[in-house]
DNA sequence: CGGGCAATTGAAATACATCAAGGCGTGTGG
DNA sequence: CCACACGCCTTGATGTATTTCAATTGCCCG
């Protein structure tokens, strides 16, 4: 697993979630945190930058695909998912975000990114004003290297994912979403007991790999019956690792 | 059609090709042309950074994937392929390179890349280490940014690809990656009477939208016999453009 | 208790892959 | 100059993964 600048390997602190990714938290703007006072940035550095936080419903939207963003958006807890759509309703999901993820980097350099992102669940995020985060980056050149190693990482997963579409069965692609989602929400501190928080819908496991919530539900079920993975009541558990991978393939 | 930064505008030169377009050339690190002196970059400001030219045939390759690469590297003439593949041969397509491409911006961020560039036709390119184009960025934010809204244009077509990947029908993704492919040369001058250089072999066109040779071949005599395209000769001409935009859909 | 969304299941349809054979052009060696 | 091999494309027949359609169940929430 490819670690993203030196943020993965500092866990000398207290808060669960993916703060330790956050390149708010890297920059001392936030001290992280679920967000309980959901009134703003924790201390007077961030403020003055003018970060925001936010709540949001499960099924919400946090940007919709044809708004002018003048913010950068980080999630802090829960999680959302990124897509694009097509005018008839088929949509692609490009990520699922979790807690620490930009939700996106071209914001930066384009304000309207035609996506729509989408709470999963309950969730809290918090933004800050694209011009801020310019300067922020232009001054300090760590965090303007963390920012491109980010952007660069999220560039491979979209490659990664494009050959999976592409070149991937649909067992193949289940297996990889749900291995690749599990790694990521270990580096976060969100597995535990090889047990991750399973919000998506399967329509939404569709839309992430291309398939029909029906077929899912079907390599699913199979998965289950494989005793590979155990999914209930919004939790998924994975098993047999060695299998699912051996399903996922190289 | 998204133009990019300020170069798709300045037509005011005789060199036909991506030159307007590429990053080398706004830069003025480099005059553009074919290549026809092989030496290096014509003029002094290049060579005083070390850019270097290089011709290289038909079905050779650029990059390796696992090479570590010190380079960044641009398409002068002729085509090439982006790709990343799986162990057992089966590889997809990212990027379909025109004179003026940049051939992975990760490079200068990630020296490795994992992916396999390979020439479609003979092709001539300029490569520049990553430490110089680095200091170059620095030092002139006018880069700077046409660089960004490279990356970002980039990502875009990512994220545009896993959709068609993700949802579009076969007929649909030929369709669009041919449209693509035209307005991509219209936007080069390489585009005259609609018709364009299409030195793609059938598997080449599967790779990039996730096909079989064979299926590509029925859905492309297909295309010819309804007097959408006319393809021969490595060259393609859109007949009818209104019908295939209403192929590929939205 | 009822209504609506999510998940499941089966049967039928279809889009695309795989297998197999043949044709066409191009280069190569006798 | 011809024979031949090789790479690339085409075409038909067959196979299969996934979609579509339709019906049923369970579940959460009023």
């Amino acid at each position: 697993m490819q670690t993203i600048g030196n943020a993965a390997i500092s866990h000398t602190n207290k808060s669960v979630s993916g703060c330790p990714f956050c390149i708010l938290r890297q920059a001392k703007l936030c001290t992280g945190g679920g967000l309980e006072n959901a009134d703003c940035s924790d201390n007077g550095q961030g403020r003055e930058l003018g970060i925001t936080a936010h709540t949001i419903q499960t099924r919400q939207m946090i940007h919709h695909p044809q708004e002018f963003s003048e913010f950068v958006i980080v999630i802090c807890s829960g999680q959302a998912v990124s897509s694009i759509g097509l005018p008839d309703g088929r949509r692609q999901i490009l990520e699922i975000l979790l807690p620490g993820d930009i939700v996106f980097w071209t914001t930066l350099f384009e304000p309207m990114s035609g996506r729509l992102i989408e709470a999963i669940t309950n969730s809290t995020y918090r933004k800050l004003k694209r011009r801020e985060f310019h300067v922020l980056l232009s001054k300090r050149p760590d965090l303007f290297e963390m920012f491109m190693k980010l952007c660069t990482y999220n560039k491979a997963q979209s490659d990664q994912l494009a050959l999976t579409l592409g070149r991937r069965s649909a067992a193949q692609r289940i297996a990889k979403l749900i291995l690749t989602l599990a790694e990521r929400s270990a580096e976060r501190g969100l597995l535990n007991d090889q047990t991750m928080r399973f919000p998506l819908r399967l329509q939404h496991v569709g839309d992430a790999t291309g398939l029909t919530p029906i077929h899912v539900s079907r390599v699913l079920r199979e998965l289950q019956k494989a005793d590979i993975i155990d999914l209930e009541a919004r939790s998924l558990k994975i098993i047999n690792f060695a299998e699912l991978r051996q399903i996922a393939g190289p």
